[in-house]
DNA sequence: TTGTAAGCGTTATCAT
DNA sequence: ATGATAACGCTTACAA
């Protein structure tokens, strides 16, 4: 800029005035300071503004895993909203590790983010004080955290896996298998209520062999589902919580001979986009990630926008069953079986 | 920083020579100063360093979109790899827009980002001014780009598109349909041209109107799938050259009543994490997103680390062709119609 | 070993 | 309408 104010014989601080409209400049020098600024091609640079004026208008996002296809939806459209607004966003990924996501936050806000958006990891305490000290706004999401009063986005994980249990249950299945994430953040400890509360509302026992915990990987749903499937008494239908351990159940279910739906029903949390074209279609609680997405970046630029003062506000949005043909009645079970 | 330092009675200097270690300061001093950094909760500002150093510690990382599995894995190795070396990544999607990309780069390079992971789009020349303007170093991922003379990572797309044309050429399709994006990028042009080889090695005709174009986007599939379906000679087989698209192809199929691979053999570019346990499992071949995000991500920390001279490097990665059920040998289709 | 002071590229206050 | 100048929070000669 200093170069720019030389060449066109002004000084710094009218070249600033030019550039953001901070004060009216004279036709004359404008059109000097314009053709200094094309001659040299002379940026603003973002970092010098940023010391000045303490905003940076980047946000932070972190997420446990970006290839997590819920997640990967969601922080594309995270990331257009704030494209759109002239916003940068520096994008982290936890690998579901607490000391990860610790470091993470510390990096983005060492860095001056003007807001974070975060979708947390294992125990809230840590990420509460770091927030509280803090001074930006914080948007939680998919993730609630226990003493942190902020805004939030998240689902009403226990209803939708309710109605997907029932869903199997008014199929027939009294033995449903039911793989999950570590129940330390709130959708995995939800969307278990909601198992346990839609097998009680049938008046059906909880077997607790039947309920795996693995740690949201293929892996772990591989592993999990093997061990259900290996045992005397296994499952006629299997629910995975999360979305990659789907991916290990079903191919636990064919590296042990046997096949969906014939054989065994399956549901999982979280759709693909390819869940109704390759067999088995698989029936999935969807999430509106869409509006997922927007809502949190909704939330965010709203307090970016100077919206401080208003009270938490926490959306719980609704997911949806996408009713496919992984699930069989348990009469048919039987039939093939007996066949 | 001020603050330390009064609260710890020394000077601003003092307390930045025990922070970085640049100088060695007594014990006493040292102490009190700690002491003062932990009473205070102060964290060093990253943005008045990177001012005053003139590095960020953040790179730029533009991808067309993060949807796309193939950009989902890659991002999500690069992200890794740049948190393990203790810089941010900025991620930007241009959603195959020339005019997105550029106002990002921009974006990126006003933030001053120390390097620049590019997946390009569109025409070259302004990506090429942009990089000669900037003083930073560039990757090129995916795609290269005429006249930008820097290190890239690409994989050798003529080859691998060769290949698997050529297995569905000895299964004995002679009419293979090839849905492509848009060719002005190199991996589109590169596996079009191991299409065109491949027929003409194989001494069979290229027949136009079995070529479609799209826009990356799973409709342009479905609808360049429903055309080439309803010709009165349709293909036997089908090669998607973006994965997006085949999902699109695999709407149409089933939309039009015909399905895979009994009626129409489908194979198509990049691996799913899923492919072999949902039916058909589709035959692909499969980049290795691994090193390709490795790679791309050393070759920049190694610039970053100071080897600015060293010529442009130049990763030519062989993909795999991925066998697995989607194609057929053209009798068995004859059986299958006839029957 | 420690402190003083200049400077990184902006913006903003206050004279002129 | 324009310019001089301080300040943002840090690093780094250089001086003491």
């Amino acid at each position: 800029m200093l170069h720019v104010a030389e060449a066109a014989r002004v000084s710094v601080a009218t070249v600033s005035a030019l550039i953001n409209g901070t004060a009216t400049v004279s036709p004359e020098l404008s059109q000097r300071i314009e053709q200094a600024i094309r001659d040299i091609g002379y940026k603003r640079n973002a970092i010098a503004r940023s010391l000045k004026m303490g905003t940076t208008r980047t946000i932070g996002l972190t997420v446990p895993h970006i290839t997590n296809p819920f997640f990967t939806d969601v922080v594309s459209v995270i990331q257009q909203a704030f494209d759109r607004a002239g916003y940068a966003v520096m994008l982290c990924c936890t690998d579901e590790d607490l000391n990860t996501q610790d470091d993470q936050i510390r990096l983005l806000l060492d860095r001056m983010v003007d807001g974070l958006i975060v979708a947390r990891v294992g125990d809230g305490a840590i990420l509460k004080r770091i927030v509280d000290d803090a001074n930006v706004p914080v948007v939680l999401l998919d993730r609630i955290c226990e003493g942190v009063d902020t805004d939030t986005v998240v689902l009403d994980n226990q209803r939708a896996v309710f109605d997907a249990i029932t869903y199997l249950i008014n199929l027939g299945h009294r033995r449903i298998g039911y793989i999950t994430g570590t129940s330390d953040i709130s959708p995995m400890h939800d969307r278990m209520a909601g198992y346990r509360e839609a097998l009680h509302a049938a008046g059906l026992p909880i077997a607790e062999e039947l309920i795996r915990f693995g740690n949201f990987h293929e892996i772990d749903g591989y592993n999990a589902t093997m061990q259900m499937l290996s045992s005397h008494d296994r499952p006629s239908a299997i629910f995975s919580a999360n979305n990659p351990m789907v991916i290990g159940t079903m191919k636990a279910i064919r590296d042990i001979g046997l096949s969906c739906p014939e054989d065994i029903s399956v549901a999982c949390f979280d759709d693909f986009p390819w869940s109704d074209v390759f067999q088995p279609q698989l029936t999935t609680v969807a999430q509106p990630v869409q509006a997922i997405g927007e809502q949190a970046a909704n939330l965010l630029l709203d307090r970016l926008a100077g919206n401080r003062d208003a009270p938490p506000r926490k959306l719980l949005l609704k997911g949806r069953l996408m009713i496919r043909n992984s699930c069989r009645p348990l009469g048919a079970i039987a039939q093939s079986v007996s066949a």
